[in-house]
DNA sequence: CCCCGAGTTAACCAAAAAGTTAAACCCGAT
DNA sequence: ATCGGGTTTAACTTTTTGGTTAACTCGGGG
C-alpha cells in the first residue's frame, strides 16, 4: 500500500472492481471535478491499488470520459419521453416537473457537474460526450403553439416556458447552499423548503400560463 | 522565460504588476476554478515570472481567497439596496430583473463560480470569503405579504417568490450552452434568444403573481 | 557616484500526482 | 501439477505544479 491518506472504502460494493472503479470516480468527478478528484483518492474510494485504474481505463482522461457519458446519457432518454408524449399540456409539465425535481434532489451535483463539464470543456463534450440522441422537444413547442392559438394559454414562446420550468426546477437545487444562507435557514428547514418546490413551481408555472 | 506553454498576455493592461497579476487570476479562477487554474497560467496571462505571485500574494490559496472576496463582495451591496429599496413592488422586481440580468450576461461564469465555490469549499466560504453584510431580504418579503393580503398579489411565500426570480434569472446564462444544444439554436440565435429573457422573465412572472 | 530597496527574473526544489513496470497471485483448463 | 491468462500489487519513473532562492535591474536619495 502506497497510501499516506485514509482508505475510507465505499462499503457494501460487491460488484466487479471495474465497476467499483467506475462508481468511486463517478462519485468523485462529479463532486470534485476533474481536476479536483485525485486518482489516489478514486482507487483509495474504491479500494484497490492505483495501477488498476490504468489497468482498467487507460487514463484519467478516458476514465472521466466514460464517467460523463454515463451521466449525461442517463437522462436524456427519460426527458425525451417527457417532451415527446402525448399527454395534455398541463399533465405534461406536471410530470415534467416531477421528474425534474426528484431527479435533481436525489443527484444535486449532476447538473452541476453538467453544466461545469460544458462550459470548461465544450470541445470534448461536443466531441466525445455528446449522445448521437439529443431531446427534440419540437413536439412540445408544437402542442404550446397549438394550445396558445387556441386561446387555452396566454401567449409565450415555448422555447421560454421551456427554458423557465427547467431552469425552476435546477437552479433552487443547484444553489441550494447560497439560498440557505440568504434565507436563513437551518439545515432542516431548507429541506422542508424545496420539499416545497414542486408544488411551488408548478402553481408558479401554471398562474403564468392559464388564461 | 521557463514557459513552456504560449503566454497569451492579456493586452491594454497598463496597471500595476500586482493588479494585472489579480486581473488574470480573477479571469482563470473564475473560468476554471481553484483546482483547474495553474499559477503558470496565471503568471502568463499577467505576463510575468512565476515567481512575481508569490511575491505579491503568498501562495496559491491566497490569492484566490482575494478573487473570491472580491467576486462575491461587489455583488452584494447591489441587491441589497435593490431588496430595500422602497419602490413599489412590481417596480422593485422589475429593477431586480433589469440588474441581474444584465450582469449576468455580462459575467456569465461568475454565478457559476459562486455556486461552485459555495458548493465544493463551504468550510472557506463562510470562514473567509463571506462579507459580514450579506442581503437581508426582510423588506421585500414583508412587502410580498403585504400585497398577498390586501389581495393585489396571488398568494406566494415570499421565499419561493424570490427564489423563483433568481431562478429565472440567471439559470439560463448559466446553463448556456445546454440550452443551445437542445433548443438547436446558433450562435446569433442563442444570443437573441437570452436578449429576450429579461422582458419573457417579466411578463412570466408578473402574469404568475398578478390577480 | 554609490547604495538601497522594491521589483523582477531564471533556476532550482520538493511534493504531489499521473502513469508504468515487473513480479506475484489466483484459478480454471489442460 | 502446472500452464497460462486475467487480475492485482508494490515499487518505480515521469511529469506537473506550487513554492523558494539568489542574483540582477533600476531609479531615487545621500
Amino acid at each position: 500500500m502506497d497510501n499516506q491518506h485514509q482508505p475510507e472504502i465505499t462499503p457494501g460494493n460487491t460488484d466487479s472492481t471495474e465497476q467499483r472503479i467506475f462508481d468511486a470516480a463517478h462519485e468523485l468527478f462529479v463532486l470534485k471535478g476533474l481536476d479536483g478528484a485525485k486518482m489516489q483518492e478514486i482507487a483509495d474510494k474504491a479500494g484497490i491499488n492505483k495501477a488498476l485504474l490504468h489497468y482498467y481505463y487507460r487514463s484519467k482522461e478516458k476514465l472521466y470520459e466514460m464517467v460523463a457519458k454515463a451521466v449525461i446519457g442517463r437522462a436524456v432518454p427519460v426527458i425525451q419521453n417527457l417532451l415527446e408524449s402525448d399527454d395534455p399540456l398541463e399533465e405534461k409539465i406536471s410530470r415534467f416537473i416531477d421528474f425534474y425535481i426528484d431527479m435533481v434532489s436525489r443527484n444535486p451535483f449532476i447538473p452541476l457537474f453538467v453544466i461545469n463539464e460544458l462550459n470548461k470543456h465544450p470541445d470534448r463534450f461536443f466531441e466525445t460526450i455528446l449522445p448521437k440522441e439529443l431531446p427534440r422537444p419540437h413536439a412540445f413547442f408544437r402542442q404550446v403553439e397549438a394550445e396558445v392559438a387556441k386561446g387555452n394559454l396566454r401567449p409565450i414562446k415555448p422555447q421560454h416556458l421551456l427554458v423557465n420550468v427547467v431552469s425552476l426546477c435546477i437552479f433552487p437545487f443547484v444553489a441550494k447552499p447560497m439560498i440557505r444562507i440568504v434565507l436563513g435557514l437551518d439545515q432542516q428547514e431548507i429541506k422542508a423548503f424545496l420539499a416545497e418546490r414542486k408544488e411551488a413551481v408548478k402553481a408558479f408555472v401554471f398562474q403564468a400560463i392559464r388564461t
